[in-house]
RNA sequence: GGCCCGGUGGUCAAGCGGUUAAGACACCGCCCUUUCACGGCGGUAACACGGGUUCGAUUCCCGUCCGGGUCACCA
């Protein structure tokens, strides 16, 4: 029996499965030929980062396109960071936004999948049965080195000027004899298990990144830590055996891992392991002071995806929102296919942008914009109905007090060919028709048209009451506000008064927002004649005498 | 600082040695129009800089500068 044998049962002396053990417990996927298999590996320390959303809804369309199998692992190793609810916020917040998963953890204590468990914390055995097959090899072993010493090492090499890190001749329990490991373990002193890197500092690594292109890295030399003192593995130890034994095809992660690539590599061939093909993403920006940085967990609210679901933006905007930075080409063939499913987009991970794109949330108000105008009335009523009722109890209230009438509403310059594009997210609703509503209605007058005085304004309103009749559809409507021009000096024809504004006062135009602004305080609504038959006759008198004698001082 | 990666209009981006350097958002103007919006048309605006290579560089090479990432018993 070698020392490394030796040392391992030392190590290990509660491991009982063998890797063969487990390489039959989770054998290949017999998927068909160019199915990928992805994955989202979040740690639960905190709120779903819109990065984190988008990368886990690329993984998803990898493996959607391909027939593949997109699952959620939890990557719980480290319980100084972990965030109580920490699981059950990134699933809630994958969910709102439709990136489910395949297999893997589902909710608290919920999962499904032949290849779990799906929660690092509870592969515990997995991990040191690999650990041992590797230190039976000969390539890795314990390190008693203490904080304070490791501290000591690395200000030892800052003199030096030499890189720091656990490696070569800094790395001073590599060697240690099987008798002194023996007594320290005897001693109860705590160790980590280290990596016994064969890299060779002057070498290089290659490997394509399905996003990045050809990488070329210095190979890894870092005695990396393994297990924890705790035997709890580190992220790259349970990456390279969690990603191998759930048969991961293509790991889609952010490109801050490109430089531990090395890394993962050396340890899936210490493994005996096939690696994975690489796609790393370029993380969301954010313009800072004219400096790009990363979307702050801290700093921006708009990181978190739960920021979206409470403005009221629908998933579906947010997803093609996240599209336009995922495929450039995205919007081409939404635009040739206004009303196919995103699904049948064909995404491709090849075209992701090398670079990190400024969130723009102009753009997502755009895109959404698009996406809500072309919702029915129906599905815009309840979709703003279940945000309100979550996040804005009284306009709530006020729909559900009426849903007729809500409906009515919502359902004006709604449909059609050109549906009117106004609303962005559901927050903004409340305010676009407040007019509607008492208990929102705030009044207005003071918006007149520059050439319109208070006095004319007056006199416009006295002599809509007139001829105005709740019963007059859109053309007699509008008709009659025609009819109203010349006799107070106005013209009825647009062109007209753009020839020679001179001649009139104004045209039909500014008589509209008069009694607009009368009805509504806005110079900006949809239909006003809609408006005013929801409102009722006796509604919109009162609003039109209210506002002449207003005008009148 | 070492090592990686990147730099096309304000933003997202096509482009792969010869183009009038696409398109989208935003902005501006015009048209349509009762207002707003929608729609249509048009406009402002870009290849970071310096050297090569080449008949010719936004495209290839080198350097500079700038930006980003990473160097943990965090992921």
């Amino acid at each position: 029996m070698t020392d490394y044998m030796k040392l391992a049962a030392l190590l290990f002396p509660d491991v009982e499965k063998t890797p063969e053990d487990y390489e039959a417990m989770y054998p290949e996927r017999g998927l068909a030929e160019g199915a990928r298999v992805t994955r989202f590996a979040p740690s639960p320390t905190g709120f779903l980062h819109i990065g984190g959303l988008f990368a886990a809804y690329v993984a998803k369309l990898t493996a959607n396109t391909t027939g593949g199998v997109f699952f959620l692992r939890i990557e719980d190793t480290d319980k100084k960071r972990e965030v109580e609810d920490g699981v059950s916020g990134i699933v809630k917040g994958l969910s709102d936004f439709g990136v489910t998963m395949d297999e893997g953890v589902t909710g608290f204590e919920q999962e499904t999948g032949d290849y779990g468990p799906y929660q690092q914390s509870k592969r515990r055995d997995i991990y040191r049965c690999f650990a041992k097959k590797l230190t039976e090899e000969g390539l890795a072993y314990p390190c008693f080195c203490t904080a304070e010493e490791l501290d000591a090492i690395r200000k030892q090499q800052e003199e030096e000027g030499v890189n720091p890190g656990y490696y070569g001749k800094y790395a001073r329990d590599r060697e240690m004899p099987l008798e002194e490991v023996e007594r320290r373990i005897a001693e109860g002193q705590p160790y980590v298990l280290r990596l016994k890197s064969q890299g060779d500092p002057e070498k290089k690594v290659r490997y394509q990144d399905i996003i990045k292109g050809k990488m070329e890295l210095p190979e890894n030399i870092m005695d990396i830590v393994l297990l924890k003192t705790d035997g709890i593995p580190t992220y790259h130890f349970a990456h390279c055996v969690d990603d191998h034994l759930m048969r991961t095809t293509h790991v889609v992660r952010g490109d801050e891992w490109i430089s531990s690539v090395p890394v993962h590599l050396q340890l899936f061939q210490y493994c005996g392991f096939r690696a994975p093909k690489f796609a790393h993403i370029a993380p969301i920006m954010k313009l800072d002071d004219g400096n790009k940085r990363k979307l702050s967990k801290r700093k921006d609210p708009e990181a978190a995806v739960s920021y979206y679901v409470e403005e009221g933006y629908p998933k579906e905007a947010v997803l093609e929102y996240l599209l336009t930075l995922a495929n450039s080409n995205f919007e081409d063939w939404r635009r040739a296919n206004k009303e196919a499913p995103l699904s049948d987009f064909p995404f491709n991970l090849k075209k992701m942008s090398v670079s990190g794109a400024l969130f723009d949330l102009a753009k997502l108000n755009d895109v959404s914009k698009n996406v809500i105008s072309v919702m029915s009335a129906e599905t815009v009523l309840d979709r703003v109905l279940t945000w309100a009722e979550e996040y804005n109890k009284d306009f709530y209230g006020l729909l559900t007090a009426d849903r007729d009438k809500a409906l009515r509403i919502l359902s004006v310059d709604r449909g059609g060919k050109k549906p009117r594009k106004d609303i962005a997210k559901w927050s903004e609703v409340p305010d676009f028709v407040a007019y509607l509503y008492d208990d929102l209605y705030t009044e207005n007058f003071d918006q007149l048209p520059e050439n319109v005085t208070p006095a004319d304004a007056a006199a416009i309103l006295e002599a809509y009451i007139d001829v105005y009749d709740e019963n007059d559809d859109q053309s007699e409507w509008f008709n009659k506000v025609k009819s109203l021009c010349e006799p107070l000096g106005y013209t009825p024809n647009v062109k007209e008064w753009k020839q020679d504004p001179t001649a009139f006062k104004g045209h039909v135009g500014h008589l509209s927002t008069v009694i607009r602004v009368a009805i509504t305080s806005r110079t900006n609504t949809p239909d006003l004649c809609a408006i005013m038959q929801i409102l009722g006759k006796d509604e919109c008198v009162n609003r039109l005498r209210k506002a002449a004698n207003y005008y009148k001082g």
